[in-house]
RNA sequence: GCGCGGUUAGCUCAGUGGUAGAGCAUUACCUUGACACGGUAGGGGUCGGAGGUUCGAAACCUCCACCGCGCACCA
């Protein structure tokens, strides 16, 4: 690392490094391995999308644990890959296609179409997979996979035809949530609640048996009015309930004669009798809710919306045609004009709007195919709940005392790796936070039936052919042509008949082509919801349904990184995949479970609170972020901002700090090798420093409260640790106090002057300097890495740079910093052998505080930063005279003086500690005045202080309940209050 | 309606019963052997409100208020 910039500069290191482990394929997993496996698949992202904020906190998460997983000595296998997303990539191609060719879909029919999502996909499939990799992601691309490819594939279609043949996957006509834009069904999760700002008419309709008597309903959809097909109402309402079995005539359509606009009175207890009016208008064919009523009277259906969100003729002259919004100003004006409309308030209703297309659905009664969904109660059994058999949360997740126990940390040890953080296999599966434990049971609870199809182009095709013909017979022969041209058709295909028209679904390709040509069936023109792939997602990007070697090792996923949003669309559903398809004896697993732990990211908002959307702008690029700051900095500022299971406001001003961070690590290594040496081994506990066995203490603590945060998913407390340590403790106080130890080297000649004489070598200073320096080298090489999951651009820089990365094994190090051990917190031994009692962190920190009041001086002098002063220092206690020159160093003295018997002349500045006192003695410099008061004042809050804790004292019943260990804290807390006391006493005193 | 979060410094947030914390912002001073993407010292909080439990509550319990989210909905 000759030659080192001042400022660190990531842009063309991350490239390099990211270039060095593709090649030497530091990211590829073996399943061979006999280390033990972590796995973890990608929530696969958006095959046309690009990345944004929550892609860099989901992926940065994953990758921490994927290269923590490795330090722990673990084979890791993180599998990429990408999720055609049906929608959202054929709403894309198609207004491109609008766009650039002015065509629907429709002009250049399903072949073609699909032609040209494949080239999109092929020209933008990667490019959200080198986002990934600009920002550090440790996949093993050798094996990423897109939910398209041709055994994920075949993967969707053996499980369509299993369920199919379980019964679980039938065809129906039933109310589905339709969307009029993308013109395709949805399933219930796709749609989104939204309240919106309406009225609710109410008007009047004459009762045809009792002329005179009139009923008023109360209805938000008038423009639904020509498809009612009856009137309900309760039949415990008292005001009605005899009205029941007469009819009323519906207003619409107008041009309707009375007789035929005739529809019943009917009781129902879903009527409430409390909202509207108590009279509820019945739309079967239009109304989820109508339409169970319309089942339960049986009452014929009339559908008057077209697919497309228009009206039809059975609506009437009034509103064939129209858009169902602008039907419903038509309508409402109809009722006007024949005085039937009552009245019209404003009314703020919840309406289903289509997750996609952002536009209200519409309730439609259509074919569809329908999954029941499989495993269910495995799938509710096998998540832990708070409720469950109460050991310690996250116990199994913590890092056990006797797993931080370790053999001693010199150089790097082999073993024993750190625990697992997942649950062990019998184990359940574990949420984190929790909470979302409560949510999926929730849903899972009350679950529907899942509609599967979707009336698209791009997508899994459903395996299922179909042909009607003249009667039973036709259908007999053909079956049986099939059965002869295929031994084996009744083991590759499920059949169903219903009456002259039959389906047949089948895998097997030859039969598949066989159906079409010489049978003349024909493929459901329908494609699968992309979840339907997705659910699938752990075990197909994995082999499935052969029994890899991949599946052996990594199934079932350690870990899963995802959104809380998707908990229904994905985790849940991957949960009852993986028990239903899983649980083969093939696969010789302790459990189908998919994954043993899942973590749900918080959202990203902007500064506001805002949800990231491109209509609002709010939402960076992360590439351009990545540009300008580098992709460890965004990494380092989106980790320390985002707490476990809380959204995250993201601020620029994180990717800053994330830099000034990365700018720091490097500066301190800088400062290292501007002393010079090579990196030094053996440390000689003799040699060591108050100061050095302080910092390895702190580092000791750092090791270990990093772990911990990490084994509990906590990240931003993992960050604020090593932030923390290695600039509050590492760089403010070690690395100036090192400098005692460490002598300037000598200023270089100005070219032309006379040669300066160097001294002669010191033995002894030399030793000090070289031991010095190899405690240095362990404390960063165990630093950087700490830091490596978190920044591994700059911290594999770093280690190759610093030259730790020589002379160790490979599988210590020696390649990549990839592979050199997570550090291990000392044991006992290691910290006999280097003398590291707890001592010295108290003598240290009494020192530094020493140091902290000494500079306060300078203040009250209204002393310049950089003027050099003189100080006495009068001990209370021997001190060393590396300790003094450490002193006089931190308080950047011109010099220390120390003098057992000073006497200070009046009026001198002083403060005192453990230690001895400090004096400034400054003449005439010091502002008597105000430096009286700020004493004063701090004297006041110490006396209160004292009042405090003196009460608690006083009162026997917190002397006698307390624990002692609190009280004996709590009487040392008084001493050390009263010695202050005393202390700044002595100060103002001197001050006359 | 049911459920889940949240409310702590100007801002963003840590803090699971025992001395109120961090980063940013801010004030003053400073280019000191690595770092101005830096250093030193400071200012700033009756922890949303009210009760309760406790020797002791920001933390535990109850109620309330406000903000956010999810689920379910009544037309």
């Amino acid at each position: 690392m000759n030659e080192i910039p001042k400022a660190y500069e990531p842009q063309s290191v991350e490239n390099k490094w990211y270039d060095f482990w593709l090649k030497q394929g530091c990211f590829t997993a073996d399943p061979k391995s006999a280390k033990p496996a972590y796995s973890i698949v990608i929530p696969p992202p958006n095959v046309t999308g690009m990345l944004h904020m929550g892609h860099v906190l989901n992926n940065t998460i994953q990758d921490i644990l994927a290269r923590k997983a490795r330090m722990d000595g673990k084979e890791v296998l993180w599998l990429p890959g990408t999720d055609h997303a049906g929608i959202a990539t054929q709403v894309m191609v198609e207004k491109q296609l609008k766009k650039e060719e002015k065509k629907s879909r429709h002009d250049l029919g399903r072949e073609e179409f699909l032609k040209r999502v494949w080239v999109w996909k092929e020209k933008h499939g990667d490019i959200i997979i080198n986002q990934l990799k600009k920002l550090g992601c440790s996949c093993d691309w050798t094996r990423e996979r897109f939910t398209m490819d041709e055994d994920y594939s075949r993967c969707v279609q053996k499980v369509f035809v299993e369920l199919y043949k379980k019964n679980l996957i039938y065809r129906g006509k039933r109310m589905v949530n339709w969307c009029p834009v993308s013109q395709t069904a949805l399933s219930d999760e796709e749609v989104e609640m939204k309240p919106q700002n309406g009225f609710m008419y109410f008007f009047k309709v004459e009762v045809a048996e009792a002329p005179g008597t009139f009923l008023t309903i109360a209805t938000t959809r008038p423009e639904t009015i020509p498809g009612d097909t009856a009137v309900a109402v309760n039949p415990k309402d008292p005001r009605y309930a005899h009205l029941i079995g007469k009819h009323i005539v519906r207003p619409l359509p107008a041009e309707l004669p009375r007789a035929q606009k005739l529809i019943p009175i009917i009781g129902d207890d879903h009527v409430d009798f409390e909202f509207g009016t108590g009279v509820l208008k019945v739309t079967p064919a239009h109304d989820k809710a109508d339409f169970d009523i319309g089942t339960r009277h049986k009452l014929p259906l009339i559908e008057v919306i077209n697919a497309d969100g228009t009206m039809n003729d059975l609506a009437g002259a009034d509103l064939r045609g129209l858009d169902r919004f602008k039907a419903r100003k038509i309508a409402v004006e109809k009722l006007r004009e024949t005085e039937v409309l009552v009245e019209e308030k404003p009314y703020e209703n919840n309406v289903g709007f289509s997750q996609r297309a952002d536009v209200p659905i519409e309730p439609r009664l259509s074919e569809q195919w329908f999954l029941k969904y499989p495993a269910v109660e495995k799938s509710k059994a096998c998540v832990h709940h708070e409720s469950d058999s109460e050991r310690v949360p996250m116990a199994d997740a913590r890092v056990s005392a006797e797993s931080l126990a370790s053999s001693g940390d010199a150089p790097f040890p082999n073993s024993p790796m750190a625990p697992s953080r997942a649950a062990g296999a019998s184990d359940k599966m574990r949420f984190h936070p929790q909470r979302w434990a409560k949510v999926y049971d929730h849903w899972l609870t009350n679950i529907q039936d899942w509609c599967i199809s979707r009336q698209l182009w791009w997508g899994h095709r459903i395996p299922v052919w179909s042909a009607t013909f003249e009667n039973e017979t036709a259908v007999a022969k053909s079956l049986e042509e099939l059965r002869r041209d295929f031994p084996k058709f009744d083991e590759l295909a499920v059949i169903r008949q219903s009456g002259s028209t039959f389906w047949i679904s089948t895998i097997s390709a030859e039969i598949q082509e066989d159906l079409e040509i010489v049978h003349g069936l024909e493929q459901d023109p329908d494609v699968l919801d992309t979840w339907f792939s997705s659910w699938l997602w752990p075990f197909a990007t994995m082999g499935w349904p052969e029994p890899t070697e991949t599946l052996k090792k990594f199934y079932p996923t350690t870990d899963l990184v995802t959104g809380p949003d998707i908990i229904f669309f994905w985790v849940a559903r991957m949960i009852m995949a993986g028990y239903e398809f899983m649980g083969d004896a093939k696969f010789a697993l302790p459990d189908a479970m998919p994954f043993k732990n899942v973590y749900f990211t918080g959202i990203i908002r902007d500064k506001q609170g805002r949800k990231m959307s491109k209509t609002l702008g709010n939402s960076p690029d992360p590439l351009v972020l990545i540009a300008q700051y580098g992709a460890d900095a965004l990494r380092f500022g989106t980790m320390r901002s985002a707490p476990l299971g809380q959204d995250v406001l993201f601020d620029e001003k994180d990717v800053e700090l994330g830099r000034n961070f990365c700018n720091k690590l490097w500066n301190a290594c800088r400062f290292r090798q501007m002393q010079g040496g090579e990196v030094q081994g053996e440390i000689d506990p003799q040699l060591l420093t108050p100061d050095d066995k302080w910092i390895l203490l702190k580092l000791d603590a750092a090791i270990r409260e990093v772990t911990i945060a990490l084994n509990e998913y906590k990240f931003s407390e993992a960050t604020a640790a090593l932030y923390k340590f290695f600039w509050n403790e590492y760089c403010d106080w070690y690395v100036e106090a090192s400098k005692a130890s460490l002598p300037r080297p000598p200023a270089e000649a100005a070219p032309g002057d006379a040669p300066i004489a160097v001294p002669a070598p010191n033995p002894e200073v030399e030793a000090r300097k070289a031991n010095t320096l190899a405690g240095i080298d362990f404390v960063l090489s165990h630093t950087i890495r700490l830091f490596h999951p978190f920044v591994p651009f700059i911290t594999e820089e770093l280690w190759h740079g610093m030259g730790y990365v020589t002379d160790l094994p490979d599988n210590q190090g020696g390649k990549t910093i990839m592979n050199a051990p997570w550090p291990l917190p000392f044991d006992d031994d290691f910290k006999g052998h280097y003398g590291l009692g707890d001592c010295y962190l108290e003598m240290t920190d009494a020192k530094y505080e020493l140091v902290r009041n000494g500079r306060d001086l300078r203040r009250a002098g209204n002393i310049q930063a950089a003027k050099k002063v003189k100080y006495v220092f009068k001990p209370a206690q021997p001190l060393t005279p590396h300790d003094a020159e450490v002193i006089k160093l931190l308080l950047n003295a011109e010099s220390l003086e120390v003098n057992a018997d000073y006497l200070p002349p009046k009026g001198t500045p002083v403060v005192a500690s453990p230690l001895g006192e400090l004096f400034l003695p400054l003449e005439g410099l010091i502002d008597v005045a105000a430096e009286k008061i700020r004493l004063g004042k701090e004297i006041e809050k110490i006396q209160s202080e004292i009042v405090k804790v003196e009460q608690k004292l006083a009162n026997p019943n917190f002397t006698t309940k307390v624990p002692p260990a609190v009280l004996a804290e709590h009487e040392q807390r008084l001493a050390e209050w009263k010695t202050k006391l005393a202390h700044t006493q002595a100060s103002l005193d001197t001050l006359g």
